[in-house]
DNA sequence: CTAAATGTAACAACTTTGGTTGCGATCATT
DNA sequence: AATGATCGCAACCAAAGTTGTTACATTTAG
């Protein structure tokens, strides 16, 4: 699977908003976020734009412009932020379809969907457990 | 991700191959796998091979070649199959490291390491419940 | 010796991901 | 009203991953 870092992004991008908000500022700016994660704004903003679809955070054009939360940190899961960022299933089907005339082929895909469905269930249960506070926490923990 | 096919087909395979078995049969062949699979024999041997270091298949060569399951369905899991053909974590961390001079630059790694770490092992644990013989019950039980 | 299948390398087509450039739209401040 | 910083978005590119395909040497029972 090519694993990709959208969640890792998205999470640091917020976290940087939240703790940017605490400090006393109003709004991040794309160009700020991108120096911190070491990525272009552009990336930043796609990002962020898929999160204020999904009602997480709120933008701001013109003078003062930038990004603020739309939520409390703590009210926010990686759940939240996983489904606003990573559309699609975590595994994937035959490319074509398999041989409807071999038992196999034809009772493969059925069953193979719902033990994934248990699996992704698991799997969203699992990152709902997590909100941004806790990663805001785990980030200001490091050593040193 | 791009989420791939690999452990369906894999799955598939071994399914295929442990009924084929069970009706009596010494081997099967990659070509056999892939009509029923409607991909390439060559598809099917390069996943067999991994199948193969993982220790859950033999492969025999010359006449009478073909494949072989190498332990009872009952006892591989999903989780073998998945480790066996799937390397790499769930997530990725930042492409290029990000900036340590930041708060959140220095921390979001560990943080977000602790957390994959602790969704990747529940996600391996519910792997590890699903045997390739409930793939196969689940198989044959589709209607129709 | 033969035929059938594995083992493996090489390559192509396609998709995804992340990075980059460019530019119009926005809007508080002046 | 002009300005300048920033967002919004489209377009494009490079790198990597996935799957399919061809080709060919190797293996081995009969």
């Amino acid at each position: 699977m090519s694993a990709n870092s959208r969640l890792t992004i998205a999470a640091h991008a917020l976290a940087w908003i939240g703790l940017y908000q605490r400090q006393g500022h109003e709004v991040a700016t794309s160009e700020q976020i991108a120096t911190s994660a070491n990525t272009n704004p552009v990336v930043i903003r796609r990002l962020l734009g898929e999160l204020r679809k999904a009602g997480l955070v709120e933008s701001r054009r013109g003078v003062g412009a930038g990004w603020a939360m739309a939520r409390e940190l703590g009210s926010i899961t990686l759940l939240d932020v996983h489904q606003a960022v990573e559309p699609g299933p975590l595994f994937a089907m035959h490319r074509a379809a398999p041989d409807q005339d071999c038992v196999i082929g034809y009772g493969i895909q059925p069953a193979m969907q719902g033990i994934y469905e248990g699996i992704e269930e698991t799997l969203r249960r699992e990152l709902a457990r997590v909100t941004l506070e806790d990663v805001l926490r785990d980030v200001l923990a490091a050593p040193r």
